[in-house]
DNA sequence: CCCCAGTCCTGCGGGC
DNA sequence: TGCCCGCAGGACTGGG
């Protein structure tokens, strides 16, 4: 599942396709449903044919090929969409085929089992407004310290679930949560205005220590396979999880405690009983 | 402001 | 062996 580390990797991955030309933005043929674009494919084709992609940018959990025009195209994968330089890992699920021109790769393509990912190109000016802070949060590698407190210190919601929230911070998803939470050693029920300052401090670091670690493994491919870099390549962040879908072992920290699974906002949370007390900041040596 | 359930979707694994 | 069902969850929406 593409969360900031899978997201940025897929990111890099293309991002030797800059200074290329559009030669033509298809749809392949795909007996599946194709995936949710706006606008028409044939405006998309019209509006990027022979344009000149200037950057590969990133926010949060969205890929943005910024072209020279200042038209952004935003890929967002969500759960099972892969960013590829090479042949996808099955032929169906192809869902748009991005021909380029003066580059040594001579086409990027959209790959999604699930087809819930989204592709959108906007101006300049739509691009300002959509990838606006009222919108997106902050990129969750960018944020302060203290924008992070000013930002959820006042919500009463669980702190594992205000994590999930792009509106406050960007790219963090269920599994990222967790393990930050874990490193951090607060527990994933606290409500946010209950944490104290250095608990703050301590999530804001693990959310950078977490992430930038992940991105060095280039990410997380689950037992389900999903997720692959550009080359269609694993990532290796897997081997590294310390709580995500590990309920019942012990926890690697502690090794007294077992590993807990409970259920916030439909969405399972990992956590470690003995390390992450909400009481946390007292019972470190 | 926040919460909850429903929506999209496919593949996988548990239970029988 | 096969079939059904539930689960996985990112982003969004509508109702309370």
């Amino acid at each position: 599942m593409p969360e900031l580390p899978e997201v940025e990797t897929m990111r890099r991955g293309i991002e030797p396709i800059v200074g290329s030309r559009i030669v033509s933005i298809t749809r392949p043929a795909c007996n599946r449903r194709p995936i949710l674009i706006s606008p028409s494919i044939a405006e998309i084709q019209d509006r990027t044919t022979g344009k000149r992609i200037s950057r590969i940018g990133r926010r949060g959990k969205r890929i943005l090929i910024e072209l020279e025009d200042l038209q952004v195209l935003v890929v967002e994968p969500r759960m099972t969409g892969l960013v590829l330089l090479v042949e996808p890992p099955t032929p169906d699920h192809l869902r748009l085929r991005i021909a380029l021109t003066d580059t040594v790769h001579d086409e990027v393509l959209f790959w999604d089992r699930r087809g819930l990912g989204t592709v959108r190109l906007l101006s300049g000016e739509e691009a300002a407004t959509v990838l606006g802070t009222a919108k997106i949060g902050r990129d969750a590698l960018d944020i302060t310290a203290n924008e992070l407190r000013d930002q959820l210190s006042s919500s009463r919601r669980a702190v594992k679930v205000a994590l999930l929230d792009q509106k406050h911070v960007a790219g963090i998803g269920n599994l990222y949560a967790a393990e930050i939470l874990y490193l951090a050693e607060v527990d994933p029920r606290t409500r946010c205005d209950r944490l104290s300052k250095p608990q703050w401090a301590r999530i804001h670091h693990a959310i950078s220590e977490v992430l930038t670690e992940a991105i060095r493994h280039e990410g997380s491919t689950l037992s389900d396979g999903t997720y692959r870099n550009a080359l269609n390549e694993d990532g290796g962040y897997q081997n590294y999880h310390r709580v995500y879908d590990r309920a019942g072992l012990p926890c690697p920290r502690c090794e007294n405690a077992i590993i807990r699974r409970i259920v916030q906002a439909q969405r399972s949370t990992f956590f470690c009983p003995h390390c992450q007390r909400k009481s946390g900041r007292f019972h470190r040596s």
